[in-house]
DNA sequence: ATGTCTGAAGCATTCAGA
């Protein structure tokens, strides 16, 4: 089974790109980010021939979510329990024994104190869903844009600043909260040293200069774990034509694991 | 060198957010 994020920074302008990639790759799941339209401008018909079926939760001009899947699935929320605030930051579905959270955690370096309030909240109610998950004995994957550098390897040197909400300590330490409930960090657990970036900015020369951040990320409860095969972020992307500022990070999971009883 | 890009409002050019 191959699953993968990307934030794609506006669906419509990218959409040719996404059907190269998917047909070129064959996912059976991608879950992307910052569709940045309301749902019902979500290019739905033009996936649906590619065969795909879509979860859209989408909303003006920003934030956006959307997860393509190919074969049966049934939404469960379109939205993440416990965080109040209306932005389109969540998708969850059920396929193939897998529950599948698709997020865009807020990025929290606008809206001054509030704004990191925001993240932090964001990342206590995904915590709680992935605790009530374990709880219930649930396979699950929780991908997405996580907007966190989780350790400095995960950083380029010097592109962002001490105080960046990437790569604050609170922001680490909610990540290894989460992770330390029993998750594995997909691509960490593969490639537990060195530069695996997933995003690069559009300023300042970032790509050519390979200043990049590893901020989409892939987290894996303990039996999916067991069945982990491959993970990369696809560094081609960032070369397209207008790519988006983020690349699809592809992870494989042996489909042949046992099924519990 | 805060050096780019996107969508919106609204019709040229700013603005916010990332």
């Amino acid at each position: 089974m191959k699953i993968a994020t990307w934030n794609i920074n506006s669906v419509r302008l990218r959409q040719g790109l996404v059907l190269d990639w998917l047909a070129r790759e064959q996912p059976d799941v991608l879950m992307l980010q910052e569709i940045k339209c309301e749902t019902h401008l979500f290019p739905t018909e033009v996936f649906e021939q590619a065969g795909y079926g879509s979860a859209v939760v989408g909303q003006k001009s920003y934030n956006g979510v959307a997860t393509l899947v190919r074969g049966d699935f049934e939404v469960t929320t379109e939205l993440l329990p416990g965080f109040t605030d209306p932005a389109a930051r969540y998708v969850e579905l059920r396929t193939q024994g897998l529950a599948l959270g698709n997020l865009y955690l807020p990025n929290g370096n606008s809206g001054a104190e509030q704004g990191y309030a925001t993240k932090l909240e964001f990342l206590a109610a995904l915590t709680a869903r992935a605790q009530s998950f374990l709880d219930q004995d649930t396979d699950f994957v929780l991908a997405g844009d996580y907007n966190i550098c989780p350790t400095p390897e995960d950083c380029a040197p010097g592109a962002l600043g001490p105080d960046d909400a990437l790569v604050r300590p609170q922001s680490r330490a909610a990540w290894r909260r989460l992770c330390w409930l029993g998750l594995t960090d997909a691509l960490r657990a593969l490639h537990p040293t060195g530069a695996a970036y997933t995003f690069w900015d559009y300023q300042a020369g970032a790509w050519p200069r390979d200043n990049g951040l590893r901020i989409d990320h892939m987290l894996l409860s303990p039996r999916v774990a067991e069945r982990l095969q491959t993970a990369r972020p696809d560094r081609d992307e960032r070369g397209m034509e207008r790519p988006s500022d983020h690349v699809p990070l592809i992870v494989t999971l042996d489909s042949s694991a046992p099924t519990p009883a």
